[in-house]
DNA sequence: TCTATATTTGACCAAAAGGTTAAACTAAAT
DNA sequence: ATTTAGTTTAACCTTTTGGTCAAATATAGA
């Protein structure tokens, strides 16, 4: 008999197994759509254990939440927090940022779908990050850059606004693009990475 | 007794009842999450007649998305197959699109969403409309303006890709920006009626 | 080895949800 | 007024699904 391809892999934990399994299965399908047997199936595990392990169903999708969320934005705050000057900032932003993409190409889908599910979770989640000051001190930086001269006059928010949705929305549309371009698996792969630079040129130049 | 705000003007048709209520819980809850019980109440009818006009949930899911794919499709088209050159496109896409939009504020979420589920109705929809050779019509016009000299070097995917996801994005992460910004509901208004021009400028500038 | 603790399982359970049905009601046609 | 076709309802049925439990198995410590 043929092995199934699951994320079963013997090294790892159950609790490992789990969170791979339900992170696969919950990003493809969403919280509701998912089934705890289809988790435990792809787990290679009993039903009962999931919830040996995490309480019931929303318990074990708020870690997958957590779990992605964790992965998502340090990168992102990492280059937003950096004292480097905004035209350097937008490169190094998308590099990172599309590059975390294509290891999870389901996450912003998912993310974005789950907080329109359930409004609160926003607060939870992203909460801290709003009050840490990122959008302000961005939103100072394009101003100073501004006043030198370096870039044209534009509302910060309607360029952080650009940055994100070309670099998020390809993603989001994935299959969409892929039929329409038309685009193989491996070719999209690519068109996201020319994005990496064509997207930079393009903002950039537009300032 | 108060009445609660329901999809029944007595005007309507069962019919039509049903679809808007369907409409309404489908686009904010999505296939999965929508409960047949609450699309009932929400038409102010008995959950049978739902089966009565529509066999099954996957069939009023069907027409439902028919529906808002057909709202959705024409003004984008309308847009792209006419002969205007390119740099006047972009302002009027834009125009028609966020308008659309912001009367339909959960559709593309609602689409995008769907596709990921059962990428098959993809081909059911998106067929006619990718054969019919827009994409190689935006390509032709792209290229020709290029030669003319009238914008730079791009390649037209891209283009075409970074003005659809700034269009269409924000009303995607909708709920995140209004936390983000912050804004209220009004002024997130404002904001995608400035982006009209804003992104029309944006685009224009970097070409 | 024996015991205690943690892990895993198959069999069940109760609630939720989609779907059905037979009967009642309405309104138009004869 | 009666019939007929279309509409609407309350009650019911069946399947799915999240969740539980007692028993079995493995694991580690005395």
């Amino acid at each position: 008999m043929i092995e199934r391809s699951k994320s079963t892999d013997n090294q790892m934990t159950t609790e490992e197994k789990i969170m791979n399994a339900a992170s696969l299965v919950f990003m493809k399908k969403g919280m509701d759509g998912a089934r705890m047997q289809e988790i435990a199936d792809e787990a290679g595990i009993n039903k009962a254990l999931l919830h040996y392990y995490f309480r019931n169903k929303e318990k074990l999708f708020e870690a997958v939440f957590k779990r992605a969320f964790d992965k998502l934005m340090p990168p992102l705050l990492e280059v937003f927090n950096s004292d480097i000057p905004i035209l350097e900032k937008i490169p190094r932003f998308l590099n990172l940022h599309v590059t975390f993409l294509r290891e999870n190409p389901n996450a912003p889908q998912f993310i974005l779908f789950e907080i329109q599910r359930n409004p609160q979770m926003i607060m939870e989640f992203f909460a801290p990050l709003i009050h840490s000051g990122v959008i302000d001190q961005f939103k100072e930086g394009v101003q100073k850059s501004i006043e030198k001269g370096e870039i044209r006059p534009i509302d910060p928010i309607h360029l952080l606004v650009n940055i994100i949705s070309m670099s998020v929305f390809p993603m989001v549309a994935r299959n969409l693009i892929m039929e329409f371009a038309p685009f193989s698996p491996t070719e999209f792969d690519q068109f996201m990475e020319e994005r990496k630079t064509s997207v930079s040129q393009f903002i950039i130049k537009s300032l």
